[in-house]
DNA sequence: TCAAGTTGTCTAGTATCATAGACAACTTGG
DNA sequence: CCAAGTTGTCTATGATACTAGACAACTTGA
């Protein structure tokens, strides 16, 4: 392969070449801890140069998902986090379960105005106040999410604020006495990180994310919040369990 | 942004612009038949070249996705498919339900051994005679799926050709008397499509894909069949039920 | 009709991507 | 120690990506 015999797409050579790579450490072609094969039997499977090998290795290499050693190989060193959906089990439990050390902090909050889309999410007019909360949620330092919660601002004023203080979704509802709530809604799809959550995220540009839309509704089915999170494809997998 | 001044991410710049107008389409910011900003608006925005824009415009134009209209502007023509995920609904009904034609068929069927893995999966042996169908399903001419299916072959004798037969999974089972199976464990996660699915898909390299790996039950819970499921990003979009 | 704004099409220049070859530095197994 | 195989680093060349500027062709609304 040759970036002539193929129509052009936007991607340079060596990224798929990563990502192949990658793909083949998450379905467990290559495990942690496994050598992979060397640079030119790499570059002849793909069909490259030595040296188009040599980038990707180097990017996953900064990546942390493989490490060179010099005169005997590329060793592979990464998994991903068991994510399940559907469940009430925080984010820190989750995390906790896998023997990492969950964190999570607020980015930033501002005052919106519902657009149609959010107010027929939330059950509100459009041009509702909302408040907007952006945050984010790492395991052992590694950024997993960051989610866009929207809620209305009458109905939980100052929200940003107490969920700046709190760090959990749970216990800023319970701050205005919502003791229980339950899962609408799922929404799942993929996409390529933008500037802003590559950022975030700690991802190089270009790299696939899982969005996830999901409203919160109380015991009455009544809607509470609504979010949008975009995880980082490479640290995570869903579970729907049955 | 310039490709100078950003960590270089192996990512072409008019694919990020691309991909930003297709996520503004895909979150419902441009509505099909909306009419985009103009090429210097979305320039300016994106802080690239307008020649990069067009390269951008061009590939979402190819792939039908916005309409350039010289003097005027260019305007959004798509929607995705929305697919319930356990749901016992077939494919068919799913995509008729978008009043859209379904179709499917085999790409290739083979024997195979079981690796360590799918012998869990599948509660068989390691080394275990497999079945290994490889499907495709469109919607309206427009590939949504590729599929890797595993089923034993002591249990299944000629699964392929059954399934190459009748182009549905259930069908084939009714064949050997399973009359009802369940969905057991769902597994989601997201990459990039790679150069065989990218064929297959009709999709440009370096796409996003959603990829699902679940087992199928019978109702005393014992694993009927394993698939591995590459699904167009841009074109579904998964909703779990509550 | 006309002006403003839109997409379409040229020409260039600079930076990056991919290929090719050669050799150094190092590890491993015999 | 030695030979084979590995990763690390250099030079060089052609193709592609991005930017920049200018102008043509067309649409829309005043």
């Amino acid at each position: 392969m040759s970036m002539q015999d193929t129509a052009s797409s936007g991607v340079a050579l060596w990224r798929l070449v990563a990502d192949g790579i990658e793909r083949g450490i998450a379905d467990g072609r290559f495990a942690a801890g496994d050598r992979l094969p060397g640079e030119m039997e790499i570059a002849e499977t793909y069909r490259v140069n030595r040296h188009t090998v040599r980038r990707a290795l180097a990017a996953l290499a900064e990546r942390g998902i493989v490490r060179a050693e010099r005169g005997s190989g590329t060793y592979v060193e990464a998994q991903k986090l068991a994510y399940p959906l559907r469940s009430r089990t925080r984010f820190s439990e989750i995390v906790g379960a896998g023997g990492r050390e969950p964190h999570g902090r607020m980015i930033e909050t501002s005052e919106d105005v519902a657009t149609r889309e959010l107010a027929r999410e939330l059950g509100l007019k459009t041009g509702a106040p909302l408040v907007r909360i952006e945050a984010i949620r790492l395991a052992d330092r590694a950024p997993i999410c960051v989610s866009t919660t929207w809620l209305s601002a009458e109905h939980f004023p100052g929200a940003g604020t107490v969920f700046a203080a709190t760090r959990s979704m749970t216990k800023m509802l319970e701050h205005y006495g919502i003791r229980d709530y339950r899962r609408g809604a799922t929404r799942i799809t993929a996409g390529i990180v933008d500037a802003t959550d590559a950022a975030r995220l700690d991802l190089p540009l270009g790299r696939p994310i899982l969005v996830v839309d999901a409203t919160d509704l109380d015991l009455e089915g009544k809607p509470l919040v609504t979010k949008h999170s975009r995880f980082a494809a490479e640290r995570v997998e869903f579970l729907v369990e049955p």
